[in-house]
DNA sequence: AATTCATTTAACCGAATGGTTGACTAAACC
DNA sequence: GGTTTAGTCAACCATTCGGTTAAATGAATT
């Protein structure tokens, strides 16, 4: 098992290191939002905010469709999705109500009940 | 819903977001490893591998155990745990698999008003 | 006691981060 | 056409990051 595409891990979570742009995703997990409404809950300048956005973009976290003078930013779950992936392989460590899902992600160390064999 | 600890999950995140990290985490996921054979596969001075080391305990991914004049360094999952837990979230958006934990954590999260924090 | 081995610490370096302000572009409004 | 509105871009700044080398610590070896 190999990590896939490294960059793209690495952004992904450089990108999740920040609380505002974690506060970012979550207020786009709402619904979409224009880069001015994103930035306003935060105490800090509109290029401050758009940097931040750039830095979600980058790790394919956030998708925008610019619209006449507004952008508008959605959530693009794909990114963390491969997050959750590499975090997937370490689940067995800490969790046991996750065994059989553990499985079925691991499809090739599925754990055989008695009688399944060929 | 409320982010607990902002700062742990920020190291958490920024220590995952090196390739060389989650190398060593790899590593540690198979058994304990000294701090020599943790940075060997890795092409840079002890010094820089035993920074990283020190980035991943900050983050609470690794706990030492000094014995004589080898450190030992084990994998510390809880932390780890953290991160899916934040993850946990945002699995309903792309994932189908997880019905069951969508309706998990949608039971004890209020519909959210547009502008609520993470 | 001297040496070697495992590791950290300190000082340094260049690049990246996260913020600022000010100028710019372009769409919307009167 | 002129002004406001939405957002980016560029320059700058302090701090952090990821690496280096060299020196220091301290346990094991001889």
């Amino acid at each position: 098992m190999v990590e896939q595409q490294p960059e793209r891990l690495d952004a992904v979570f450089h990108a999740l290191a920040d609380p505002t742009r974690r506060a970012m995703l979550r207020s786009l997990s709402a619904e979409p939002r224009s880069v001015g409404e994103l930035a306003a809950p935060h105490r800090m300048s509109l290029a401050a905010a758009s940097k931040h956005i750039k830095a979600l973009e980058r790790a394919g976290l956030v998708r925008r469709q610019v619209s006449g003078r507004t952008h508008v930013c959605r959530l693009a779950p794909e990114a963390l999705a491969d997050a959750d992936a590499w975090l997937g392989f370490y689940r067995r460590f800490w969790s046991d109500s996750f065994d059989v899902l553990d499985a079925l992600l691991k499809s090739d160390t599925a754990p055989r009940l008695p009688g399944e064999d060929a």
